[in-house]
DNA sequence: ATATCATATGAACAATCATTCATATAAAGA
DNA sequence: TCTTTATATGAATGATTGTTCATATGATAT
């Protein structure tokens, strides 16, 4: 007999549910990727990491490459170094990002691929 | 002598910002990859998928795991099958949804590792 | 045929988000 | 010290999005 959980909604493999259930990340771990991804879920912030893929740069050389001005950019840079994707340091009045760690590269390649098919 | 482009903005690194416009993946590749990558920057269509990395399963076992309703779940696998990420086959009134290929459990475990650490 | 069940879909609403504008900070030069 | 330059940041706004509710579709069973 077919199970009836929250409202009304039919579940055929119950068994397999509870195995999945009983096996998975965990709740907090399922929303900090969700997040990760999310960051690499916007046009600007992929070309922004696409450039740096290839070298450091600073937020003017960004917002030339972009054709988007410097504050649109400085957020979207602020959002890639909260999700540690990107690091910056200071030489004199610029200041230079680059990607922070090989994930990125290996993330953004696996995008490429599927979307080159 | 450094470049001032739009709206004023310096660019330090004009060589490598022009080296880099050249080689970069068109715009529609790059908008592309952030509409895939949105796809999966959401906790309730992660949870969907983590789920059918295991077993394929139908709609109304989705909404038992998540604890959601069938209408949400709809909601959301139809988001996924629009990017292929799952494709979906009726049996009698129920209908299974299995992932589309392997690139998702690559994507997803790189997320995955990303986030564990 | 009709009732029921599993799923899909459209409209509406609240929440989130990317960009812009204006302004703040922090370094360098005069 | 005052100005200029590079970048950051807060507030406002328009656009996008996830969920809900109500309803539609499509299949089975009586």
């Amino acid at each position: 007999m077919k199970e009836h959980g929250i409202e009304g909604v039919c579940s055929v493999h119950e068994e397999a549910v509870r195995r999945i259930l009983a096996n998975r990340p965990s709740e907090e771990h399922l929303f900090e990727m969700a997040e990760l991804f999310k960051v690499f879920g916007d046009p600007t912030r992929m070309k922004i990491l696409y450039a740096l893929l290839e070298s450091e740069l600073c937020v003017g050389d960004l917002a030339l490459l972009l054709s988007m001005n410097q504050s649109a950019v400085s957020h979207q840079l602020k959002v890639l170094k909260d999700a540690s994707l990107v690091r910056s340091r200071r030489v004199g009045k610029n200041i230079y990002y680059a990607l922070s760690d090989g994930h990125v590269s290996t993330i953004v390649s696996m995008g490429m691929e599927h979307v080159c098919e």
